[in-house]
DNA sequence: TTGAAAGCGCTAACAA
DNA sequence: TTGTTAGCGCTTTCAA
């Protein structure tokens, strides 16, 4: 166990070595591995003990040459924005990685050039390196959709094609509108009339559809939405400045706000003022960040269902990938409202 | 080299396509790719153009047989906790990814089984999927480490091995203790005397490692830290419980906290005693999360360099997998303090 | 039920 | 400077 001299690579036993020891043919061990039911029973347990006594694993480059697949799924891994409390990623990367990994599929980063959403994409497809993507941040304008599409690229999307409804491939997606509107319906119920919506810029699709679900909700109680909205830019700042302009305009009693980072700003308007988030204001966020978690007084906010957007596209990918492929449509999944201390 | 034609999708184009295309050897475009300088400059922009007219990109697992190496490297990971505001690892995995992709390496992602740290790394070794790792959360008592030296497998940790100083294998870590005595020699410079210590339970080094650094700078001004130390798990609620403890009992005017989440802690205790933070109280956190941020006022915080860190964990990699292979010691480097509103 | 032969696409070693 | 040969470790024929 002691080490003294630098790294000496031990090559790993091959199918070969497996073979001479067990007294059989390589192909033999090679069917003990992918084909079980194929060996006699007796032959079959000599060759896994001797595969467990070498310690064998296959080597995964020449499986994966000759099977002409990777079992690995790419991902374009963006970094989080400091200073907001946008995590949605990060969190998605962990329920992907681990369902992935049940799957027999490991999860391959590679980075995002910001400039160039497709490439990273090229390199990986061409080489072969990947057996397919997850695509996120498929909003509108983003070109990585169409652009695998046409290379014929296996992907499945975390996001709905808004700009093209015909779209041929899988995608997984969470109903934004319906959590604004589980969120506004919740501060309705706590009898509040004025509630203000604090949004992203017009042409964010996502923003928009989120937004569509509290008008939805105020106007299926008659409540007028005059006044009551503004679109910012996603940051803690914007959220504050717009929310101590609606504050003063509008009178608003409670806030549904597009991110967490957003009502967090609403957080710093009310602290600024002297007032109590959840009692004298209302504040309910999106996406349940860590910020939400922990915040004084625990911000009520709308809860992506990640582990289950990972299960279906893992299942979507299954499709995708197998003999022969099946193609899936599209899955919109329910958010959830975690409710805190701010309602 | 017969190609199959029809409704396919084609097959990537192999060396030999490229080869026949250029009218040279298949050799001779696999040194245009790999060894431009040996080729006449004539022939190597023949083959170069044939690969670009080709869209030419060599197969990896082909590449990866012939060479054993995948450029690859495995990552384990572990969900971030939720409820929590750490999120060290997950700001770090974006640093790896950028750096690594830059020298030519991709991360590989591989969940991490918690009962068993070292599961998901034997199979990858086996099976030479990956050609290094980058072990995470090398604290004491955590086998990974150990584990991978006996496996001689190629790894850098982040982290220092606490337990075994002859430990010999590369590390990158940063000096947590520097970054307690940062902040609080911050408040000393402030004015504050009686500033406490919210940490982890005494098993856990890193805690251990911080705490350190408090006393260092309590001690250099000729200050008691009696009474003034809390002990507790990495939870916001015991960071509140403990603070209110120690308000009580010790009349602190700030505090320095192990960890955001217990600095959040802090800021619960606050809020419910109507204590403004910064103003009646400072508080201090560790680690920089979107959390200390975006909370408001806005919470002072030991930053890590994790970028920093990628690059030298990369360079140790590099070093690692060179040949002939490079070993290089510890590196240890400095966090820096972000301040905010708290203090 | 098992074995032999072929070859996936690439590069190291060597020959021309 | 370029080409030829061999083979990385595996799985897909197909034959025994």
């Amino acid at each position: 166990m002691t080490r003294t001299s630098g790294y000496v690579p031990t090559t790993p036993p091959t199918l070969a070595d497996v073979a001479e020891l067990a007294g059989v043919s390589r192909q033999t061990v090679s069917n003990a591995v992918n084909n079980p039911d194929l060996l006699r029973a007796d032959t079959l347990s000599r060759v896994l003990e001797a595969i467990d006594e070498l310690g064998y694993s296959p080597n995964r480059a020449a499986r994966n040459l000759r099977t002409r697949a990777s079992h690995l799924i790419g991902l374009r891994f963006a970094p989080a924005q400091e200073g907001t409390a946008n995590a949605t990623m990060d969190r998605f990367v962990h329920s992907l990685v681990e369902t992935s990994s049940a799957a027999g599929y490991h999860v391959l980063l590679f980075p995002g050039d910001l400039e160039d959403p497709t490439a990273g994409y090229d390199a990986l497809l061409r080489s072969t390196a990947v057996d397919a993507f997850v695509a996120t941040d498929t909003y509108l304008g983003n070109p990585q959709a169409a652009w695998l599409e046409a290379r014929r690229a296996p992907f499945v999307a975390f996001g709905r094609p808004w700009d093209n409804p015909d779209a041929a491939h899988p995608w997984v997606d969470v109903d934004g509108a319906a959590g604004a509107e589980i969120a506004t319906t919740h501060l309705l119920e706590k009898g509040h009339e004025r509630i203000a919506w604090l949004g992203w810029h017009k042409d964010q699709v996502i923003g928009e559809d989120r937004r569509a679900g509290w008008t939805r909700a105020m106007r299926s109680r008659g409540l007028s939405t005059t006044g009551l909205a503004s679109r910012s830019e996603d940051t803690v700042n914007s959220g504050r400045e717009a929310s101590a302009h609606l504050l003063e305009e509008a009178r608003p009693t409670g806030f549904v706000c597009a991110s967490d980072t957003l009502a967090v700003g609403v957080m710093h308007t009310l602290a600024e003022r002297g007032l109590v988030a959840g009692r004298d204001v209302a504040v309910v966020g999106f996406d349940d960040s860590q910020v939400a978690q922990t915040v004084p007084p625990g911000l009520t906010s709308v809860r992506q269902p990640l582990e289950d957007v990972a299960v279906e596209i893992v299942r979507a990918l299954e499709g995708l990938l197998g003999h022969p492929p099946v193609r899936r449509g599209g899955v919109l999944l329910e958010p959830e409202l975690v409710v805190r201390g701010t309602t």
